[in-house]
DNA sequence: TTTATTGTTCGATATGGATCGAACATAACG
DNA sequence: CGTTATGTTCGATCCATATCGAACAATAAA
């Protein structure tokens, strides 16, 4: 299928701590968050973001980051560009991001 | 068994992210380091937090917590007390127990 | 010494989630 | 139009982990 016509994206006062916690568990997703990190003002899309796993799986993280509250995704032709939701995210749960971006650790996928 | 002689507490730089982040992502394991931290000073012994599992999952948690580099256990008489390494964590981890400890959610076990 | 308490370990089970290939829908491109 | 690219969804599989009851060891208490 394509990308939806909309995606969901939750409100961050319905995001428990426990979803965001186990969504930054997962070092695939922290590269994903990294990689939205270093082009902070751009959008990527899925595919500009290199990581060793399936298309499928890609999609499947994607789904959970914006779960968490932490990306946005929008849909622009056959791509979806996603972003950091940085403020609203920061003011939800201060300081979470920072800590995932300082930290020096790679996909180890 | 008894507690064992010794627990095996790992040095704070060993500790990843994503363990740190899988241990606090799970609501009990948050019940725990609440109950703990509200007797910031005092020791806490397993059977005195409430939490509605068994004993095999409550210690199966406490290791979980140990191995993140969160908590401390020491054996005395027939308990084992646990505290938490507050300063070390604070120091490898800024800000996340802050995080945890803010958060007003409740075990859903 | 006998009994009760404490927490670990073992085995088993169940559930969630990470992963993939394939099929699909949409859009862009020729 | 047909072809290619993009990302989702489905079904299946595999692996990690949360969970429990039971057996156990060590200690404390009776």
């Amino acid at each position: 299928m394509a990308p939806p016509k909309v995606y969901h994206h939750p409100d961050l006062d319905d995001v428990s701590l426990s979803t965001a916690m186990q969504a930054l568990a997962d070092p695939c997703r922290v590269a994903i968050v990294r990689a939205l990190f270093s082009d902070q003002d751009r959008e990527l899309a899925c595919h500009e973001i290199e990581l060793d796993i399936s298309k499928a799986t890609v999609s499947h993280h994607f789904e959970a980051l914006r779960e968490a509250g932490i990306i946005l995704t929008r849909v622009d032709g056959r791509e979806c560009l996603s972003s950091i939701r940085r403020k609203e995210f920061n003011q939800r749960f201060p300081g979470l991001l920072d800590l995932v971006l300082k930290e020096t650790e790679s996909c180890s996928n």
